[in-house]
DNA sequence: TTCTAAGCCAATCACCGTGCTCCCT
DNA sequence: AGGGAGCACGGTGATTGGCTTAGAA
C-alpha cells in the first residue's frame, strides 16, 4: 500500500495522481473523430500526458497572474486570462458562457429562500 | 534556447512564434518537469496495470468464445497457486490499493 | 462519412487562429442547450422542499456535463508548488478548457491521419501535429523520458 | 500479401462527488 | 460572512485481458 503518494518522497508518482483516467480520455477522443476512426494505445497515452501538461501549463500562468495581483486564490478570471495569454484566446468566449451558467446554477435562488 | 528551436535533433523547424508570457511559461514548465524528473517522481515505464485487484477481477471473469467478458458467475480458481490458502487468507492477500512498481 | 477528404495540406494553423465555426459553436450549443433545459425544468417545479432536492440533482447533472473528473483535475492543478488555493470556478473552467483542448487536438490529429489515408491515430501523428501548431509547442518535450 | 495491435464485452472496487466542520481572508 | 481546505462516507463508472480481424507494412 502506498501511503506516501504525497509530497516529498523519492517514490515515483502514481499514474492515478499524474493523469486523468484513460477511459475518460478515450471516450472523448472517440467522440471527436468519425465513426470508423480508431485510436492506437500509445496515442491514447500520449494524449493523456498532453492533457496533464495542458492543465499544468494553464494553471501555472493563472498562478503567476494571481501572484502579481497579490491574491492567494486562483479564480475563474485568472484561468480565462491565462488561456488568453497562452494562445487559447478562442476558448475564452465559450468558457465565459459556461462560467455564467455555472454560477447562476450553482447558486440556486430557491435554496436561499429568505 | 527557445521553445521552438533548441529541441534536440531539429534542424529546420518552421520557427514557432510565441509571445513573452508563453515563452516564460514554457521555460517554467520545462524546469518544473526537469525537477520532477530528477527527483525520481516520474516513472520511466508504464505499469502493466494500475490495480492488482482489478487485474485479478478481470482474469477471473467468465469470457465468451471471442475473449470478450461475459455475464455470469466467476470462474473457478481451484488451480490457482493460492489454493493452499484459506478463503480469508485469499481475501486478505491483496485487499486494497497495492503499490505495484513494475518498472521493468 | 461526410467529413474528411484532405489530400494535400492540413490547415493546422486554423486550430486556434479562426476556428470560430467548428469548435466553439458545438461546445457553445451543448452548454446552452443543457443549461436552458435544466432551467426549464427548474421553473417547472419551483417550490416544494422535496422537489428542491430533485432540482439540486439536476443542477449537478448539468454542471457535470463534462466527462472528466473534476477532483483529479484539481489535484493536478495543486501539484504546482506555487499554487495554494483554487476556487471552484477556476477548477470548473480548467476542466471545460481541458475538454475543449482534448477535442481540438484529437480532431486536428485525425485530420492529418486521414490525409495520409490511414484510419488509426498513432502517437507519431500527434507528435507531428504538436510540432506544427504554434500554440501546441508547450507540449514539445513533455512526453520525453 | 503478412502479422501487429485495436476494439469488444461488463463486474468488481478505487475513487469521485457530496456534505459536513474549521479556518483564513 | 464568504468560501475553500480537509475530512469521512456511499455510490458508481473506470479498469481490465483474450480473441477476432481491421488495417498498417
Amino acid at each position: 500500500n502506498n501511503s506516501d503518494s504525497g509530497s516529498k518522497s523519492n517514490a515515483p508518482l502514481r499514474e492515478q495522481d499524474r493523469f486523468l483516467p484513460i477511459a475518460n480520455i478515450a471516450k472523448i477522443m472517440k467522440r471527436a473523430i468519425p465513426e470508423n476512426g480508431k485510436i492506437a494505445k500509445d496515442a491514447r497515452e500520449c494524449v493523456q500526458e498532453c492533457i496533464s501538461e495542458f492543465i499544468s501549463f494553464v494553471t501555472s500562468e493563472a498562478s503567476d497572474r494571481c501572484k502579481v495581483e497579490k491574491r492567494k486564490t486562483i479564480n475563474g478570471e485568472d484561468v480565462l486570462f491565462a488561456l488568453n495569454t497562452l494562445g487559447f484566446d478562442n476558448y475564452v468566449k465559450p468558457l465565459r458562457l459556461y462560467l455564467t451558467k455555472y454560477r447562476e446554477i450553482v447558486m440556486s435562488p430557491a435554496l436561499f429562500a429568505g | 534556447e527557445g521553445p521552438g528551436s533548441s529541441a534536440a535533433g531539429s534542424d529546420e523547424e518552421p520557427l514557432l512564434y510565441v509571445n513573452a508570457r508563453q515563452f516564460k511559461q514554457i521555460l517554467k514548465r520545462r524546469a518544473a518537469r526537469a525537477r520532477l524528473h530528477e527527483l525520481g517522481k516520474i516513472p520511466k515505464e508504464r505499469p502493466k496495470y494500475l490495480h492488482e485487484s482489478r487485474h485479478r477481477h478481470a482474469m477471473n471473469r467468465i469470457r465468451g468464445e471471442g475473449g470478450r467478458f461475459h455475464s455470469g458467475s466467476r470462474k473457478n480458481m481451484d488451480n490457482s497457486d493460492q489454493s493452499h490458502l484459506s478463503e480469508d487468507q485469499k481475501d486478505d492477500i491483496k485487499p486494497d490499493t497495492v503499490s505495484i512498481t513494475i518498472i521493468q | 462519412m461526410s467529413e474528411e477528404e484532405c489530400h494535400e495540406d492540413v490547415d493546422i494553423s486554423d486550430i486556434t487562429e479562426h476556428s470560430e465555426s467548428y469548435l466553439e459553436n458545438e461546445h457553445l450549443k451543448f452548454a446552452l442547450t443543457e443549461a436552458t433545459e435544466a432551467e426549464n425544468n427548474k421553473l417547472e417545479f419551483e417550490l416544494n422542499s422535496e422537489e428542491q432536492v430533485h432540482e439540486k440533482k439536476q443542477k449537478t447533472e448539468v454542471i457535470r456535463s463534462t466527462k472528466l473528473p473534476i477532483a483529479r483535475i484539481k489535484n493536478i492543478m495543486k501539484m504546482d508548488p506555487d499554487v495554494n488555493i483554487v476556487s471552484s470556478d477556476a477548477v470548473f473552467l480548467v476542466t471545460k478548457a481541458t475538454e475543449m483542448f482534448l477535442e481540438t487536438i484529437v480532431k486536428e490529429t485525425y485530420a492529418f491521419t486521414s490525409s495520409n489515408k490511414r484510419k488509426v491515430i498513432s502517437k507519431k501523428d500527434l507528435e507531428l501535429v504538436i510540432d506544427k501548431v504554434d500554440c501546441l509547442c508547450f507540449l514539445e518535450g513533455a512526453m520525453d523520458f
